[in-house]
DNA sequence: AACATTTTAATTGGATACAACACGAAGGTC
DNA sequence: GACCTTCGTGTTGTATCCAATTAAAATGTT
């Protein structure tokens, strides 16, 4: 953040920055699904010229956060039910794989740092809700699942998990009902508690119900 | 799409031709990984501004076939042994996990289909290797294993393959040994068959075998 | 008043112009 | 001769300009 105040040398990309200003705005509802993002409009609140807003918004497409529809400018992406629920689906099939290959592949001292890098998560998603910080819960619980998935090895499938955990947060943002936040807090406790065990196969189980309820809290019928 | 069916001239957007055209080279391993991508240069060749093959440059970096180094131009993408075994190893979680969800929801009828689509990409597969035709045995090993995930019914995992088909054959290209085409054309015969036999489990087995075999039929070690 | 047509404003797509940077070559110093 | 510096060429990054397209406002017709 203090890198926009400062001279704007290379240490962040302009373009990045831009990104990741309307990602963040995204997950944070600041910028509803539909939302026209107007080149010339944010070229003026950044003070660059559209060539770079452009890059950034190719960015955000490729990323899936936007459409960029010829001719007609670019929205915020707006998933139907289908697509939302293939995001979920997806993510079920990739991260309980990929926790297999995490506990498969830990020794002791690998499984007490995940452990702990878990339980650092929590603890901010816990300083998250209690400072109704609606940023850093999204921030929090997507850090959890992408610590999961990070000791498995596998850079590739980490990137697809990471764009999916993106996804989510833009579905969530559209989709969620009144009560009910980005992730229950009470299963992650659950499943990190399993995975302390040890045993693989029902932390998969958990980690695949925990999804399952997630997208389940979700009003995949009005789509608005 | 509706561009074949309308008044068909100049329908295809000019940097979609670029982009299909520059990764075809690739695929046919006319253009080496580490080749530089000049932007004054394909503008040149295409007769279009730098602009238009920007974007088309964009494009493929997205897909993970081009490299673009800030201030130092775009070469192909140059994987390192270690990101090839990643990309297998990505291929054989996602493609096992699709067929088992293709064969799973197929009704008589569409298993049928399947089965005579498969053959037709096999007819291809040996007409392109009577031929010696490069390009057309990349195209139709691909099609196979696309065809393979496409009735399971999740597109975003379906993107994600397509995408690792991609990168996959940029590899095969990098590393491929002098005895050995993009994918043995008898795996996939004997995958057809226990495939019309119906046996999900068996069938999952030999397409991670397959993978497998690909990946070690490969010189990993010696790269460039 | 409702509908169709024309006109107008605003926005995007693409080309060009200029500035910033990288790499290589020539020249100078020890 | 080896090494460092300086300069030149070519390429990329960004801004600006013009054309093409869209969407809506305004006008006219029934």
């Amino acid at each position: 953040m203090s890198a926009a105040t400062r001279h704007d040398t290379a240490e962040t990309p302009i373009d990045q920055q831009i990104r990741r200003d309307i990602a963040e705005a995204i997950y944070e509802q600041r910028m509803a699904p539909g939302t026209r993002l107007s080149e010339t409009g944010l070229g003026d609140i950044y003070g660059v010229s559209r060539t770079v807003v452009r890059k950034a918004l190719f960015h955000l497409a490729a990323d899936k956060l936007v459409d960029i529809r010829p001719n007609r400018g670019a929205v915020v992406w707006q998933p139907s039910p289908a697509e939302a629920h293939e995001v979920f689906a997806a993510r079920r099939l990739l991260e309980s794989t990929l926790l297999a290959d995490t506990l498969a592949g830990l020794d002791s001292t690998g499984h007490a740092r995940l452990v702990e890098r878990l339980q650092t998560c929590l603890n901010d998603d816990r300083a998250a809700h209690a400072a109704h910080d609606r940023q850093a819960m999204i921030r929090a619980s997507g850090d959890f699942h992408r610590r999961l998935a990070e000791p498995a090895g596998n850079s590739v499938l980490l990137e697809f998990l990471d764009e999916l955990i993106g996804r989510s947060s833009l579905i969530i943002a559209l989709f969620e009902t009144r009560e009910a936040g980005p992730c229950a807090e009470a299963d992650h406790e659950r499943l990190l508690a399993i995975i302390e065990r040890g045993d693989i196969g029902e932390a998969q189980a958990e980690l695949a119900a925990h999804l399952e309820d997630c997208e389940e809290r979700l009003n995949l019928s009005a789509a608005e």
